[in-house]
DNA sequence: TAGATTGTTAATCGATTAACAATC
DNA sequence: TAGATTGTTAATCGATTAACAATC
């Protein structure tokens, strides 16, 4: 069994697209699955495809590729998807209740156990059955829940004061979803998602002439 | 003035962190801005900066830093701000909604004009001043608005039928928040954002002992 | 067998970082 | 002047891709 530590971000980061390509398999009637199939219907090099295989299980066979059960498996295994992970989601708003309506998360291995908010309309409502709790109980309810994940989709202005709320109630890993820059000690991991970050890209295309 | 095709993709990338830092800069008392101050402010290598600003600008002055207004212009210039990109969303739901009201998008040069939906629910509401309308009006709508980009926040099932759409209406530029490979003519540019995708980074991320 | 496929080694590419001269 | 800062050149690093032998 493969270390995760051993594999590179780059490839960690495909990881998800693999198994979630591989899920839409009918599973009966593709009990073997090449790295030239997977690539081609990810657009992704072939090569490239072995090696991240390669990187998280055991190989495949020549000319028959690999057995879609088990690469399903391991690659599970290095995601973490193993043992859950459970989180708290802190702002109820449009896209907090977006990630709490997101089953694929569960599929990666992240179990948004409860969410929190500072408003009275959102207070006491369930969310993909998962509630909301005002915002007041969030230490204790972490402290008391072993949460060790924190997800922040509050406005910016906000997000540094949840973000040490969550650091105090144990949170070790946090997944930022505003601008704010989060200052953490060196224990506690951010991982910024900024949504718009390859907006750039999208402006910059031009049509070529066909 | 900097032709954008010639910027990589990372530098891209880094574009909006820098504009929205620079804002949040007290406009009076932050006439000069040095590279050592905005690496230090979003823990970036300072070189890195450096380089980056080099690429969108005329460059700053030893000892003094950037001016921060040149700057702010420059960077808008080569994301593409200058003229604003028009776009419709299609699907309505708690991610969209989100999408909607994320005014930070105006700041970056994109503008969410129209949004589509099938649910009686949400077609005639408003989102942030964005009406939702029914998505039989998709096509003709977004022909007669001019519209290029369109984003796609449908259940996966049906984000293919949705992009079909909105390229026959003339859509070439395509954010897609679904975890569907899009399947497009070559002119077509899509942008996958695959919220989720860095999860296991941060399930793979260990406590050092402190 | 022939051909499709895996997996490895080497080459390439692009991005980051280090070193340092130039400037105000 | 001294020191902070820019910008460039070279070195390093990591990831992707190409070439090819091994395998079923």
């Amino acid at each position: 069994m493969k270390s995760p530590n051993s594999i590179s971000a780059a490839t960690l980061k495909r990881l998800p697209l693999y198994l979630s390509y591989l899920k839409t398999l009918p599973k009966d009637r593709t009990v073997n699955i090449s790295a030239t199939a997977i690539s081609a219907a990810l657009s992704l090099n072939a090569v490239q495809v072995r090696k991240d295989l390669a990187a998280v299980g055991k190989g495949g066979r020549p000319k028959i590729g690999y057995l879609t059960e088990e690469l399903v498996f391991d690659i599970e295994n290095c995601m973490g998807c193993k043992d859950l992970s459970y989180a708290a989601l802190v702002g109820a708003g449009n896209l907090g209740k977006a990630l709490l309506s997101c089953d694929d998360f569960g599929q990666y291995g992240l179990n948004i156990s409860v969410a929190f908010d500072k408003s009275e309309n959102n207070i006491g409502a369930t969310v993909n059955n998962k509630h909301i709790l005002s915002a007041d109980k969030l230490e204790d309810m972490c402290k008391h829940m072993n949460i060790r994940i924190g997800i922040i989709t509050v406005p910016s202005y906000e997000a540094q004061g949840v973000c040490d709320k969550l650091i105090r109630a144990g949170v070790v890993e946090i997944w930022n979803f505003t601008s704010v820059k989060l200052k953490v000690p060196q224990k506690v991991m951010v991982l910024d998602e900024h949504i718009g970050s390859s907006l750039p890209l999208l402006f910059n295309h031009k049509i070529e002439n066909n």
